[in-house]
DNA sequence: TTTATAATATGATATTTGTCATGTTCTTCT
DNA sequence: AGAAGAACATGACAAATATCATATTATAAA
């Protein structure tokens, strides 16, 4: 396992605001953690004692709902950090990670951590600056949830994926999800996404190759209502 | 006007973690302001330059979606910090924020606060709490949006005032809103949020008197799905 | 007080979305 | 390769919600 000093994730989350010396305290500590596909990283209601930075693969945050049926908060891949709630909260933690494919991640002790967000400001402005960012994000879906149709936040999760994570070397979305997925993560029935993705097949606004998706009209996509 | 280190609506968010040297520095900048019902306060887009600290009166903190609508994301009274994510970015404010009643509050110009975000850790972790339970909240909202009917939300809304915000001396929410409002919280359309609110009168779970809502039968708002 | 304007209310209808049923096509395991 | 189970697909129908029309009531302005 490398050394969180020489490891280039860091740079795409607030660890990189740390300094070297805490760097080689926070590496000395960490454990590397591998997920398979499907396998549960944290469960709603746990007590999260550190935080995980994703070196590779996808995972979903998700709640679950009163009706039975899981939402999805979050998409969260390479360089993201998750648990940072558990920094500055005694409280348990509000969602699920489930990984989406494959993952490895580091986790970082809550303690070790705990000492530099105390003594280095940059650092915690930089945690602070994330956090501002989820909540932004968080708020702009509420009112896509709110206010869109169930069609119109699928062609916005599609253009999302696309923006934020990329396409493989021939065009398709890099993270592959299932159906279930995408209804969870729009909110919405199971059925209704797969309508609403042969929908857009049969319009030419996307292709497939079995669960692979690539957007072929981005811009037909965004008039969507 | 009076000074912040004697003021009490402090105690209620993380400008009570400042020093007493701190806040009168930040006494000593301050701005009152007072805004009308209906009154702007800021609009999504601007650029914030400083934190609102509410000592009386509520707003909302709306957000327009592209089909017009305005989507309520967040009610903030008494004590509640407006602008939080103004101090940590030099982006414009993803939010504007309307005055539901007459408010009282104090600006704190940004320059002056950003010097302690750097030098008071207490003050910085209070600052990242305060974040980290409005992203909680949010992550919250959006379960409830995606996976819940428009009844249970308003059911959940009415609640949400009555155990956060109180009632008058005659049992009635003592936030005063109108039916476009509650709309607008739950996300669905007016007449879809008078007509509910007309079928919980008629069933009993609350009763009116004007705009005045009261909660008549709480146990069975809880239920409503 | 009268008048104008906004807020509330309610019916009729269209649209969207969910649910249940059933069939097909993939995967995975042996 | 074949069987079993999961994921995907689609039709038929039901339920939830939006939209449009039109009253009625409250509130504020003249």
């Amino acid at each position: 396992m490398g050394k969180c000093e020489q490891c280039i994730i860091k740079e795409f989350n607030s660890l990189k605001s740390l300094t070297k010396e805490e760097l080689m305290r926070v590496s000395a500590c960490k454990t590397g953690k591998l997920y398979k596909k499907g396998q549960v990283i944290f469960e709603e209601g746990e007590t999260l004692n550190g935080v995980y930075c994703v070196r590779d693969g996808v995972c979903k945050l998700s709640k679950l709902s009163e009706n039975g049926k899981d939402q999805v908060v979050k998409l969260v891949v390479k360089g993201g950090l998750l648990g940072k709630r558990s920094l500055v909260s005694e409280q348990k933690t509000n969602l699920s990670a489930v990984a989406l494919n494959d993952m490895e991640m580091c986790f970082i002790p809550k303690s070790e951590i705990m000492n530099d967000l105390s003594k280095n400001p940059k650092f915690t402005m930089d945690v602070l600056r994330e956090m501002a960012e989820d909540l932004k994000e968080s708020d702009e879906s509420i009112v896509n949830m709110a206010q869109k149709s169930v069609k119109a936040r699928m062609a916005e999760i599609l253009m999302y994926i696309q923006d934020n994570f990329g396409v493989d070397d021939e065009g398709y979305l890099s993270i592959i999800l299932s159906r279930e997925d995408y209804a969870s993560i729009v909110g919405t029935a199971t059925e209704s996404a797969i309508r609403i993705l042969s929908a857009f097949k049969k319009e030419g606004l996307i292709s497939t190759s079995g669960k692979r998706i690539k957007v072929e009209n981005y811009n037909s996509l965004k008039w969507i209502e």
